[in-house]
DNA sequence: TTGAAAGCGCTAACAC
DNA sequence: GTGTTAGCGCTTTCAA
C-alpha cells in the first residue's frame, strides 16, 4: 500500500479522513486521536506524499528563484548567498526553493505548469518580457535589485543611500580629491552609487567601463590627470585589480592612491590593510525576498523592503569601525 | 474549467484520454489528432497541470541539490557553478532543481514526502547520516567531490591527478625548492591534493592550516625558513592572501617566492603577471552529477565519473598557455 | 485510433 | 469528533 495516510488509517482503526485531519491540523479532532497519529506516523517515520496534498489543495508550496545561467556570470556570491536565505527562510513554513534559469521559457514554464507559487526573480534579466509576464500571471513575484519597470514589488539595497552615506564618511577622514570608478554604464546598480557618490562628492570625476584591469587602469589613470588621490570603486573586482596594479606599480604617474569599495568581499578582506567598504548582506535580500512573496501568499498586499547595510571601515591599526545602516527604509525585513 | 485537458478535449471535440495521449505522446495516437491538440495548446498559451502529472505518473520530475547554508560559507562558485550545471542539464529532460539544505533534516524531508525523484549532494556534509540515510532510501543519488563513506556512486575532478600533473608542469619550467601551503587538516580535497603534490615532488615540506591571512604568512615562513622559494598554494584564497602579503613585505625574512595555485578562481585571474592555476569546471561537474542521476533514473547502472581539468600556466610575456587533461578519467561526461 | 472509467494519495465538505 | 464521499487534473488500462 502505497498510500501512507492509509495504512496509518488502517494501523490505528480510524478512517483516512480523521489521518489527514490530524497531519493538517484543519477541522475538528481530538487531540488524542491527533497525538497517536503523529505519533505513530514519527515512530514509523511516514510522511504524507506531498505531490498528492499538493494536488488536493491546489498549493505546490514550492517557489522559484531565478539565476543567471549565462556561464560568464559575475556575483556569484550574491546569487548564491541570496538563495540560501531564501532557502532558509522558506523550509520555516515548509516551502522549498526551486532554482530555475532566468530565461522567460524557464519561467514561464514553471509557473504556467503551477510547478511554482510564486517566483523571486534575483535581478531584472533586463529582456523586457519576463517581468511583464510576471505581472500579468497573477501569482505573488518579487523583484531583487533595481528595475526601470514600474509596479513592481522589489527588495534591494538602498545603493544610493548607502553609497551616499560611505561617501560622506569616507571624506570626513580623509583629505584629498575623489573620483568614482564604475563598470558598465548600463548596470541599474552602477547608476545608483554613481547618483550616491554624486550627491555626497559634488563636481567629482567619474570614470566608466572599467571591466577588466586595462580599463580599470586606464580609468585610473583619467582620474588621477585630473588630479585625484582617493578613488571610490563601483565593485570588489574593481578594487582589486587596482590594489594589485598599483602594487606592482602599473599605474602611470606613480601616485598613492587611496582605495575604498562600494561592495565588500572575501577577496577584499583579504588585503592589508584593509581596504574600506560598504557590506551589503544578500543573504538578508533572498531572505527578504522570501517573506515577501510568503506574506502575498497569505494574502497581504505587496510591499517593496529596503534591506540595511554596514560601513566597514579601517582605522589606523588595522583595527575595524563598523557602521552605517538603513536609514531609507520603506520596511526592513526582519 | 481548471483542467486545461478537459478545455483542449472540449474544444476540439475530443476525451480527455485523447489529449492526454497526444501530450505524452504514449499509446496509440492519429499524427493528426496529435498535431491537433499539440497545435490548439500552443495557440492557446496551455500547458498541463505539472502536479497532476506527477501525482498520476508517480514522478515528481524534480531532483534535490543540496547546498550548505553555514553562513560563513566558502567556495560560493563551486555551489553556484554547479547548481547552475545541473540546471541546464536537468532542463533538458523537462526535470528541475530543488535547492535545499544539506541538513539532515531537509533530505529526509523532501525525499521521504516524494517531492523528489533523486538527490545531489553537492559535498560530503560529514555528518555521517545523510549518505547512509541516501544508500538506503532507495532512490537515485551522487555525491560531489570525496567522501570517506564506501560504495557511494561519485562525481568529482581527479584532485590527486591534476594536482601531480600541475606539480610536475611547474617544476619543470622553474628550478627552486618546492613547499605546499593547505587548509585544514579534515579537508579531503586537500588531502587529495597533498597526495598529488608529494606524488610529484617528494620529500618536500606541506605546511597545513593556513586559514586566514596570519596562518597562511606563518605557514609561508616556515617553508621559507626550510628553503623553500616556490609556494605551492593549497586553494585560491591562499595565494591571494600570499601574493598581497608578499606585495606589503609582511613575510620574513622578505625573499622573492613565486606561487602557483591548485585553483584557479578569478580573483587569481585578475593578478598580474598570472599565477599558474588549475582551472577546475564546477559546471561541468555539476551537468555531470545530474546526468548521473538522469541515468540513474532511466534505469541505468549508477557509474562514478571524472571531470576534466585545465593547467593555466602563464609564460613570460604574460601569454596564457593551457593544458592538462583528465587523464585518468573513469567515465568522462559529455 | 479513440472514449470511458478507474485510479494516483490526499483534502474538504457533508453527514452522522 | 469521526466516517464517508466527492473531487484535485492527470495517466492508463480496457473496451469499442
Amino acid at each position: 500500500m502505497s498510500s501512507m495516510i492509509a495504512e496509518v488509517a488502517l494501523a490505528l482503526g480510524i478512517s483516512k479522513g480523521t489521518v489527514s485531519r490530524a497531519i493538517t491540523g484543519k477541522g475538528r479532532i481530538a487531540a488524542a486521536t491527533k497525538a497517536r497519529v503523529l505519533d505513530y506516523m514519527a515512530e514509523h517515520d511516514l510522511s504524507p506524499n506531498a505531490i498528492a496534498q499538493n494536488l488536493s489543495s491546489r498549493k505546490s508550496m514550492t517557489i522559484a528563484y531565478t539565476v543567471p545561467t549565462d556561464p560568464k556570470m559575475r556575483h556569484l556570491s550574491f546569487y548564491l548567498s541570496g538563495m540560501i536565505g531564501a532557502i532558509d527562510r522558506a523550509m520555516i513554513t515548509g516551502y522549498d526553493i526551486l532554482s530555475i534559469s532566468n530565461s522567460p521559457d524557464a519561467v514561464r514554464r514553471v509557473v504556467g505548469q503551477g510547478k511554482v507559487d510564486a517566483v523571486i526573480v534575483s535581478r531584472d534579466p533586463g529582456d523586457e518580457v519576463t517581468l511583464p509576464y510576471l505581472q500579468q500571471a497573477g501569482l505573488p513575484f518579487v523583484l531583487i535589485g533595481p528595475t526601470r519597470i514600474s509596479g513592481i514589488t522589489r527588495v534591494d539595497h538602498d545603493h544610493q543611500a548607502a553609497c551616499l552615506e560611505f561617501t560622506t564618511a569616507i571624506l570626513q577622514r580623509w583629505t584629498g580629491k575623489a573620483g568614482l570608478i564604475l563598470g558598465s554604464r548600463d548596470d541599474l546598480v552602477s547608476q545608483a552609487r554613481d547618483e550616491g557618490f554624486t550627491a555626497a562628492a559634488p563636481d567629482s570625476p567619474v570614470a566608466w567601463n572599467a571591466l577588466d584591469e586595462t580599463s580599470t587602469v586606464a580609468a585610473a589613470e583619467q582620474l588621477v590627470e585630473l588630479g585625484v588621490d582617493i578613488v571610490f570603486c563601483g565593485d570588489d573586482s574593481i578594487c582589486v585589480a587596482l590594489e594589485t596594479a598599483m602594487m606592482a606599480g602599473r599605474i602611470h604617474p606613480a601616485i598613492e592612491l587611496r582605495l575604498a569599495s562600494f561592495h565588500n568581499s572575501p577577496a577584499l578582506e583579504a588585503l592589508n590593510p584593509r581596504i574600506p567598504a560598504i557590506q551589503f548582506d544578500s543573504s538578508a535580500v533572498g531572505a527578504a525576498a522570501c517573506s515577501a512573496v510568503l506574506k502575498q501568499l497569505g494574502g497581504e498586499h505587496p510591499v517593496d523592503s529596503i534591506i540595511g547595510y554596514q560601513l566597514v571601515i579601517g582605522d589606523r591599526d588595522g583595527h575595524l569601525a563598523r557602521g552605517g545602516q538603513a536609514t531609507y527604509s520603506i520596511s526592513v525585513d526582519q
